[in-house]
RNA sequence: GCCCCGGUAGCUCAAUUGGAUAGAGCUUUGGUCUUCGGAACCAAAGGUUGCAGGUUCGAGUCCUGCCCGGGGUACCA
């Protein structure tokens, strides 16, 4: 996330941190200021000007001078005359702080610069790989609110990095392998014989029940149970009959899944066959499920755990021989520092475990798909396994680059959505809510609440409209808090239209689309006009100047930090600050062309911005609602 | 027990990673508008940032100890 070098700068604040470096090196070489960060912020409040340099302060600490002396001497020799209202005594304020004010024709001429294809984020020359995983589809079962997470803030996060100039591989790691699919294969085939699995399995319904039967048929193994059957009273067998039955039946099933497992594991024809219907028909439901939330997850990026199947033993055993691994209470661990519970990489009975597939996921990610970071969009609940995971494949080396460089590791962990009781979001039976549900109520109630403002549209739209505002608010919901946070699932709230959520912002472009709509009608040659040179004059015109000028870095943020949420209070502030200048500053009954034009200007501006800025949301664009 | 995460206005959340008087939205009250979409804009009201110490020019932010809530804690994924 290379920043521009200053002289090309579009964003004040990467010219102002250049002067203001030059000026504190000539001023305090040799001495332990030297290499002072210049501390440049855009300033919170206007009364203190639009940036601020706050470097006098640490300044004064380090070369033993009164701060407010120093700040003198820093606006005298920095040389931002060129960009900048002229500093004098009345720019330092407090202990000293230096308050800066940008010139109006300056603002122009970095606006301008901003006004490129690429709105101000160039693919740089060297674009570093990162893996994003995301989604975490399990076979078998269908996409419910608990995925909604990881597929909604992965893909954005995914789309923040490849926006800010990253070459982005996104992995699905399919839930696809292991016992719980072998319980669903094993009771398939018990019900419908070895026939061709295509003429009986049709659609993700009928395995997501199947799913929930098999591990329902599985348990009634417990503690109690066992204890009935062992202690060889003839009375309490009688009375336990059916407890004991039930698990005999359902160690048998069990038994048969693992006999299924490891003719799955050996490629056995029969096994293969319904493992792959089951695989087509869960990817083909759960990626168009994806789709409608404009989430990028495709076949391709499907990584499945059973792709990891071969490379599980052989790891195991290369790390126990280079002792990085080691037996323990009959298992094989990798102990990691600051950690006390192990990585557990084996099971005493030899299976592996889904921390083993992980740490080869990272090996194969870091040194086949030379990812320079890879980033995990998981549950926080993980955080644990994540950390066991990263330590072993660091120690294991699988971190290393083919070049050398060590990767970059991230959990991106995130919250629950919970339910109005606080507990996780559940239907009323107690089940997972389903994706599929949750976005046509979420539609229903954006089309309801659409019509009541605007009956007048088309019927042909509404379709359209109803679905980006449903994605919108959902979305939004779920990108604009910061992500480790919980967060109470309400279809009123996010879809309330005021305030800080999605639609207010479709609102937003909307409005800006609107004008242009308008000037077309009216014979303004909008296309024309919205090339003019840009002139910054009311406050209302600054204001939003500023604010999309700060659309850059704040798109590089997001892709450093992976935090969707500061694009979302981005968009909010510049849908507001183009809200005050929609209202102050007339577009198209400008009092000269010349304003009308410079305005259009500013206008196309902003709505490529807001456009951008919702793509890298993933928000579906609308030119009416 | 130990580990991780959270605690900010009545409610939902921010706070440019240590900067000035902690900001938005919702709610309430009042106001703006013969004008490009009122799903708007402006203003008022609302705070011991869980508690107590510490670090320093400066702490919601960092360090220590407590309190409350959630989660995780060796052979499920």
């Amino acid at each position: 996330m290379s920043t521009p070098s200053a002289e090309f700068a579009l964003n004040p604040l990467d010219v102002l941190r250049e002067r203001f470096a030059g000026a504190i090196s000539r001023l305090y070489a040799g001495t332990p200021g030297e290499g002072q960060d210049p501390l440049i912020a855009a300033s919170k409040n206007p009364k203190f000007g639009d940036y601020q340099c706050n470097a006098a302060m640490a300044l004064g600490k380090l070369v033993g001078k009164p701060p407010r002396e120093v700040a003198e001497a820093l606006l005298k020799a920095v040389e931002i005359g060129d960009i900048a209202e002229p500093l004098t005594g009345a720019n330092i304020a407090g202990p000293g702080f230096i308050n800066i004010t940008l010139r109006a024709d300056a603002l122009a001429t970095l606006l301008s610069r901003l006004d490129t294809a690429d709105l101000g984020l160039p693919a740089p020359a060297k674009r570093e790989r990162v893996v994003v995983d995301l989604c975490g589809v399990n076979l078998a079962k269908q996409m419910h609110v608990g995925h909604l997470r990881s597929t909604v803030i992965g893909d954005t996060i995914a789309r923040a990095l490849s926006r800010a100039g990253a070459e982005v591989i996104r992995q699905n790691h399919v839930g696809d392998w292991g016992l719980p699919i072998a319980m669903v294969i094993a009771a398939l085939i018990r019900e419908h014989g070895t026939g061709d699995p295509a003429k009986y399995l049709h659609e993700l319904d009928q395995l997501d029940r199947a799913y929930k039967r098999a591990q329902a048929e599985c348990k009634g193994h417990d503690e109690l149970v066992e204890a009935v059957r062992h202690c060889g009273s003839p009375k309490l067998a009688a009375e336990w009959e059916d407890e004991l039955k039930q698990a005999t039946a359902a160690e048998a099933k069990l038994a048969d899944a693992k006999r299924t497992l490891m003719a799955l594991q050996n490629r056995e024809p029969t096994e293969l066959a319904v493992w792959k219907r089951i695989y087509a028909v869960t990817m083909a439901e759960c990626l168009r499920v994806a789709a409608e939330l404009s989430a990028d997850v495709r076949d391709e990026h499907s990584a499945g755990e059973s792709s990891y199947a071969e490379e599980l033993g052989p790891v195991v055993d290369e790390l126990l021989r280079r002792g990085v691994a080691e037996e323990s209470q009959g298992a094989v661990v990798v102990r990691v520092e600051g950690i006390a519970e192990p990585c557990l990489i084996r099971k005493s009975d030899g299976a592996f475990l889904y921390a083993t597939t992980d740490v080869c996921a990272i090996r194969r990610r870091v040194q086949k798909l030379g990812a320079a970071r890879v980033v995990y969009c998981v549950d926080a609940r993980q955080s644990l396994h994540f950390r066991q995971v990263f330590g072993a494949a660091e120690r294991a080396g699988y971190t290393a680059l083919p070049g050398g460089e060590k990767a970059t590791l991230m959990h991106a962990a995130f919250g629950t959505i919970l339910g109005e009781d606080g507990r996780p979001f559940k239907t009323r039976t107690g089940e997972n809510v389903r994706l599929t549900a949750l976005l046509q109520e979420a539609e229903e109630r954006a089309l309801a609440a659409a019509l009541s403002r605007n009956p007048d549209l088309e019927p042909a739209e509404q379709k359209k409209v109803a679905h980006a505002v449903a994605v919108a608010a959902i979305r939004y919901t779920d990108l604009s808090t910061e992500r480790i946070k919980d967060y109470v699932f309400s279809f009123d709230r996010m879809l309330a239209f005021e305030g800080n959520t999605g639609p207010y912002l479709l609102y937003a472009l909307v409005r800006v689309r609107s004008i242009f709509r308008k000037a077309a009608e009216r014979g303004v040659d909008a296309v024309k006009e919205s090339g003019a040179a840009l002139r910054i004059g009311e406050p209302a015109e600054k204001a939003l100047a500023l604010a999309l000028l700060r659309y850059p870095q704040t798109v590089r943020d997001v892709a450093q930090t992976c935090e969707p949420h500061r694009l979302c209070a981005y968009l909010y502030e510049l849908a507001g600050a183009f809200a005050v200048f929609f209202d102050q500053c007339p577009v198209l009954a400008a009092k000269d062309e010349g304003t009308r034009a410079a305005r259009l200007s500013l206008c196309r501006l902003t709505e490529r911005v807001l456009a951008d800025g919702l793509g890298v949301l993933g928000i579906p664009l609308v030119d009416r609602m």
